[in-house]
DNA sequence: TTATATAAAATAATCGATTTTTTAACCAAC
DNA sequence: GTTGGTTAAAAAATCGATTATTTTATATAA
């Protein structure tokens, strides 16, 4: 029997920074309303000065609105700015795995491979859950990583959280993203063969088609 | 005599926030420095917990890295990230600024000519001082607006507070400035004539020029 | 009713002190 | 002299309680 308990890494802030980013981005909270701090000092079982320090972080990133005075709320969503959303991923993600491919090395082709069956594997026990959140994302930071530009991936992450909050409105429709699964492998090979237009327009339809989802679930949302 | 004390605006934490933004994007700050949370407290005199929290916000918005345990310092410059921020205000301005002159309506040119005269008398009056650089932000703000997608905004807002970082090292140059200060009422006329093809060229030459004075001080900066 | 004022409750923001972790200083062993 | 280990000091993170502000409830007058 162990007595050791596990460090637990990080401060307690930073923990609950990524809990509550994951919560936000996977629908926890409904949109517009306002945060009680107090509860969520109680559902997280976290205390105040960290459960605020995230918060105030979580802000800055903008999957939080902060008023003066009258603390934290889920922002709301819109039309406007899904359509926004979409838009700013189709300029940087096409800019950003076009660059990729210009610089990509060998081992980024042995990470994008890598990174794809994960993400198949998981596709096929079909259970969709958080794990297959967390690869689908690794796939996509793979798929621009070596665009060569700090900044542009630090905006494609910003964008796909918000985008993913309109995404996972509602309940898992597994049949529906048979088509986006399939294009993952699709983009690993235009991206291995290097055909940077190719790969754009596939990069485009993909968006595109996440975007037709995304717009779907937030219509039927309610 | 008044002896009501006016409300102060905000909260502290909002306060210190945006007084540590513009002395990080100032230059008041050593690249590269570690700060020490209990000398800001003094030098700012602000209580531990606003500070903090402001400290959190920059770290989420990028004018602080923070690593856990060991507090936060100042992020170092690099040509390379330099290179990075100037690159990515060219696509990102030039796009915003394209599509402003397809949107902006004549609201827009009234603030448009409003914004240009006032930063042209802050020019000439040579002093170039925290004054100058609120309405020179202002100016470029204005010629983005209404570009229609806030996210774009709000990209090129980060990245020019970071692009400041570098133009604002080392003693202020009024003359390096001549041609920039010029291309400013350029910029305004081509908005006008609704010319998004020469306005988005003359854009990229002004981050051009932009840049390598920049880049100057960069490289002068020791 | 509708509006406005006031009091009570709830919540946000902040403070001061404590706990935890890192950094620095020191010393011994190799 | 360097390495490794121990202790002291400094700094970061967190806690518990206080203060300030907003919100809700209640009362009163137009």
């Amino acid at each position: 029997m162990n007595h050791h308990v596990q460090p637990v890494i990080g401060t307690a802030s930073s923990r609950i920074y990524e809990t509550l980013r994951r919560d936000l981005v996977g629908g926890q909270f409904v949109a517009g309303e306002k945060l009680a701090i107090n509860a969520l000092k109680e559902r997280y079982h976290v205390g105040l000065s960290p459960l605020r320090e995230a918060l105030n972080k979580l802000a800055a990133y903008g999957l939080l609105v902060q008023e003066n005075q009258r603390g934290f709320r889920v922002p709301k969503l819109s039309r406007s700015e899904l359509d926004d959303i979409a838009n700013m991923r189709l300029e940087l993600e096409g800019m950003a795995f076009e660059r990729a491919i210009q610089h990509g090395d060998d081992v980024w082709e042995a990470e994008l491979l890598a990174a794809a069956h994960r993400l198949k594997r998981a596709d096929t026990t079909l259970d969709k859950g958080e794990e297959w959140e967390s690869l689908h994302s690794q796939f996509h930071r793979t798929l621009v990583a070596p665009c060569g530009s700090v900044w542009l991936l630090r905006f494609i992450e910003q964008l796909h959280d918000q985008f993913d909050r309109y995404r996972r409105l509602g309940p898992k429709m597994p049949t529906v993203r048979q088509t986006l699964d399939e294009q993952h492998h699709e983009l690993v090979a235009l991206a291995l063969k290097r055909d940077s237009k190719a790969a754009r327009a596939l990069m485009d339809d993909h968006i595109q088609k996440s975007y037709q989802l995304a717009l779907k679930r937030y219509q039927e949302h309610a």
